[in-house]
DNA sequence: CCGTATCCCCGTAGATACTG
DNA sequence: CAGTATCTACGGGGATACGG
């Protein structure tokens, strides 16, 4: 017998914290909020290849699942700093499982690809 | 010192592989596979929502990669099972630790999603 | 500095039909 | 059964401009 939700159903809830985890800017700012606070524009600088507006979105979005904290300090102008929460620390753990991955990998994959196209 | 690569840069190819993981399909069609060979209909009942096209198209790019295994059988009409190979099986345990924390966490989730949407 | 609003485009997934 | 081919649309994401 299986305890486990069915994640292969469309409709299972699961499967929608998962769809939100697929997401190339969410692991990639999670794991970079893991190492410390930054504020909006060090993100914007320090992922490379990121738009203003999918910043800014995928942010909302981890703060609404509750794995980002945003604090508005009252300076002028204004300046807006984002960390991880416990709750965030700990899925941001998982992911960097699956950079380390394709570090240790990738040059198994690459050399796949190859054999693949060669053909 | 960061001996580590920058996967922060999008010129990183490290990122090529994080992208393919951050893939809705890829990862429910891995931890599937992990649990034992599948013949392609079967995979496309069991995975609720996929199109015979994305199906088709992300069996592929995982055979590229190494990750799974295609094996055509001659019976009449032809059937055509994939396997994980070892290199994916390694993926797919870090990909299980993901669905895992999602289904540990969904509720402290939902409950942050609730409380922010309440204002 | 930190965003939101708007426009627009092009890739990507869905639907459908057809082959070995 | 196991795909490929073609077509279409739809919406995610980039660029730009503007507001607090």
């Amino acid at each position: 017998m299986d305890l486990t939700p069915n994640v292969y159903d469309p409709a299972c809830p699961t499967r929608l914290v998962l769809d939100r985890i697929a997401d190339k800017w969410t692991t990639l700012l999670l794991t970079l909020l893991a190492k410390g606070p930054r504020r909006f524009n060090e993100l914007r600088r320090l992922v490379g290849g990121i738009s203003q507006k999918m910043l800014s979105q995928t942010l909302k979005g981890l703060e609404r699942d509750g794995l980002v904290e945003r604090e508005v300090l009252p300076t002028t102008p204004v300046s807006v700093t984002y960390s991880i929460t416990p709750l965030g620390l700990t899925l941001a753990t998982e992911i960097e499982g699956l950079t380390t991955w394709a570090q240790r990998h990738i040059g198994a994959v690459l050399a796949a690809q190859s054999r693949f196209d060669a053909r």
